[in-house]
DNA sequence: GAATTCTTTTGCGTATGCATTGTTGACGGT
DNA sequence: ACCGTCAACAATGCATACGCAAAAGAATTC
């Protein structure tokens, strides 16, 4: 459910939107690469395609009830966005996500997240438009009283991507929103394995705070030190967990 | 020349190699679709296709000798990689770049680079494997004595692409050369109304000292003013020459 | 019984055909 | 003279067809 909207997200932010003639803002008709795209993603984030799985493009084309040429479009996409493997003969195969893919990912969040939030409190008004990240925080720390993990995953994703769609710099959101959702299913693997997270809760809230204060450094440090901790967590919880994951 | 060799580097760390089989280390057939990518990225790249240029998918399959399907195929991956934008009726358009484009670039440059040069001095053994690098700082060293851009660029080029790459996150490296290959034209264009990089050149020799010495924080912050100074040098300089750039 | 080679099958990469859809130009009306 | 409508055309997006190469299986031999 929640991984359908954000693959919605993403590739609504990585789109970019085609150029739009005249006044009319039509929103096109879907196309079949695009659909096909779409619902490999969401099949893929939902785990209902779980890592290691490999299809024939043929089935995906029946399953999907399409031709096997928007399919493919939708699969190369795919390949490039790091969510599968095409193999020459075996189809395409759901990458499976190792304990140093995570390293990777977090490095990469905690090198471009702090910047995001850098960036966002560098705007001449900091404390504007920030309302949907204040929902995101307030949204977490009601799921955390709820003890909540699943609606709480859900809040941490809105407030996350949230950011670096308001920083105002869309190739960086684009990259942010590529590995996150490349480490989707590893969250939602661990969220039960993990204390509740009450101190990220507390930590995202004083991000934004920093944000709104337009304290850029003390909002990058931050967020650095709150990546560095959970990304550490994940990390280890997964290579603890013994999960090769195929 | 140098832009050609670019686009193999940058495919080359991006495409993630396919499996290898056994013992034979054939690279396998090319494939027609691989070929027009690599082709078309090259013209793009070496400003044989300017910013702004369109071409119809027939055109373009008729000049690379092939039929529309492995065309597509690559327009495809271009699209994705943000050099050219596939508009519904009129072919594909080469994106041209714009200083705010450059200004998003460097951001991102200007967060993961250094991230790059701070884990490879937190390795193990920093001051091995570092070979390419200091050739590529001598390269510019001798570029600069010599007074020659050209041979500069490269060797910048050539400095900027082997940090990534050594430092051991594939997906940073991947990122990084995509927007390095978006901006690639963007500081050919400048290269000449620039003065001579003198102290960009000393600024990369300090920094691979550090990650030679180990010092993690001290690298970071050496790339870090380093990037800050080149890149709004380069932004405001396009601002100034007014190219909008289509 | 195991290994090697030949055959068969299967999936992919590319090409081509077709229908959909947007564009462009002309024509007529105001 | 300008604008709106309409029709013909052109390019795309998708479906389908075809040839090739690899993997799996069968048969024969050692």
């Amino acid at each position: 459910m929640t991984a359908a909207a954000v693959a919605r997200l993403s590739q609504g932010g990585a789109v970019t939107s085609a150029p739009r003639s005249r006044h009319t803002e039509v929103p096109r008709a879907p196309g079949a690469a695009e659909l096909a795209h779409a619902r490999l993603k969401t099949l893929i984030l939902d785990n209902a395609l779980p890592p290691g799985a490999q299809r024939l493009e043929s089935e995906l084309a029946l399953q999907l009830g399409l031709s096997r040429t928007p399919v493919r479009e939708a699969l190369v996409r795919l390949q490039q966005e790091g969510l599968v493997e095409i193999t020459p003969r075996h189809g395409m195969r759901v990458q499976p996500i190792a304990a140093a893919d995570m390293r990777e990912i977090y490095e990469v969040l905690n090198s471009l997240e702090p910047t995001a939030a850098e960036l966002l409190a560098r705007r001449p008004d900091p404390a504007a438009g920030l309302e949907r990240l204040d929902a995101a925080c307030a949204a977490m720390e009601q799921a955390l009283a709820a003890q909540d993990r699943r609606a709480w995953a859900a809040a941490d994703e809105a407030f996350h991507l949230g950011l670096v769609e308001l920083c105002g710099n869309r190739r960086l959101a684009g990259m942010v929103m590529q590995v996150w959702d490349q480490s989707h299913r590893a969250r939602m693997f661990t969220l039960h394995q993990r204390p509740l997270p009450a101190r990220s809760t507390a930590e995202h809230r004083r991000v934004l705070d920093a944000i709104a204060a337009g304290e850029a450094e003390r909002a990058r440090e931050l967020y650095h030190r709150h990546r560095r901790r959970s990304g550490a967590e994940l990390v280890s919880l997964i290579e603890r967990s013994g999960v090769a994951w195929l």
